[in-house]
DNA sequence: CCCGTTTGCAAACGTATGTTTCAAACATCT
DNA sequence: AGATGTTTGAAACATACGTTTGCAAACGGG
């Protein structure tokens, strides 16, 4: 088939959308005739909007975690020591190559991130710690040991801080992109961005109170 | 009156609403039964729900604004070198002294502004940089010399992460509170948190690439 | 006390939304 | 080819929303 199956029509526009608008300020009806579908095809395929809007996030944290699990797999299989910044890289990897190192495409996703976390959508959140809590509990699991000098407490709310740091920053890049004179380097502005967003976790997370 | 004001009470329902909700999914009704009001008021009051908006921001920064410039001049009337640390504390200072301490509307204020950057709401992010663009320049003015080793381009982004950990984190504080084991002191929580944002972000922003 | 203005209230209006319906088109299998 | 199950299409439905209206009550200066 040349044009692609519906479904994956319905959530490409709605990903898009969804990323750039918010989730209640994106109708079915913007969503369908983007996609060139018609309005009651979200609710065949899917059944709901809400059902739509956590297929959106499945069909990206999907191949996510199961990178992260693979690349955790192959870490502990050396059975090497892994330290903070090999596991900050062994994510950010994680993320980046899960969907073809689209980082244009990852960008706008961690903008849904972040308002999967602001906005309440309290199914959300629900249905994705229920699917995913295991994937980051074990991340956690492994980041424990290569922060021997942080007490429980330390390492809790330093994560908290880094996963705000990258939600953000990325969730509004385009924003802040466009503030910035435009005299840096043009190639791979993101992939830089990534690095300088790692170093500064990297040295955050390492502090205790 | 022994009621308060109704433009008050449709102010402190519609500030507390939104930021458990989100805007677009906090209704008109929602706010005026809140605040047992009539439905009209809202509209009579403050012209559209757009206006009731922008006029909660107001109501919280504009003390903010305050105190925080108050404090600046103060510092430059020492004409001392404030430093990173010095400058950290003084606007997490000048932020919870603008509403009397009161460290539970503070943090549900952020709520707010992380859902103002996230969610699209373009009229308040034109509206708001608008109004308070002069005071965060003069607060980012002051900041450029405590890091004389960054370049531009370290400063813009680490700022902005570090906005990011403070955002992300504080909105999310109950829910990140809840995730805690109670053992930790039980006294001012919110105010340990803080201490440790402040050092993660301290050790953040010094790093450039 | 009166009258112009402000505030409060109930009801209605117009619109946009998510969802449902049902017949037509399509695909698949025997 | 014909029957059967799946997918599309146009239209309608029910509801929730922001906003407006019309009028009564309260207020305040002359």
């Amino acid at each position: 088939m040349a044009q692609k199956d519906t479904v994956d029509r319905i959530l490409d526009a709605a990903e898009a959308l969804f990323a750039e608008r918010g989730f209640a300020e994106t109708s079915l009806r913007t969503i369908t005739s983007t996609a060139n579908v018609n309005l009651a095809a979200v609710n065949y395929h899917f059944g709901s909007k809400k059902a739509l809007i956590q297929a959106v996030f499945v069909r990206f944290l999907e191949p996510l975690a199961d990178s992260l699990t693979l690349r955790l797999d192959d870490a502990e299989a050396e059975a090497k020591e892994l330290s903070l910044d090999d596991l900050l890289v062994l994510l950010s990897k994680a993320i980046l190559s899960a969907h073809g190192d689209d980082v244009t495409r990852t960008a706008s996703f961690m903008r849904l991130l972040g308002l999967a976390y602001t906005q309440s959508q309290g199914h959300l959140r629900d249905y994705l710690s229920e699917r995913y809590g295991r994937v980051s509990k074990r991340y956690l699991d492994v980041l424990r040991p290569a922060c021997p000098e942080l007490s429980d407490t330390d390492l809790f709310w330093n994560t908290h801080f880094a996963l705000g740091a990258a939600v953000f920053s990325l969730s509004n890049y385009g924003a802040l992109e466009a503030m910035l004179s435009d005299d840096s380097g043009e190639e791979s502005k993101v992939q830089n961005v990534i690095r300088r967003l790692l170093a500064f976790i990297s040295a955050g997370v390492k502090i205790s109170l």
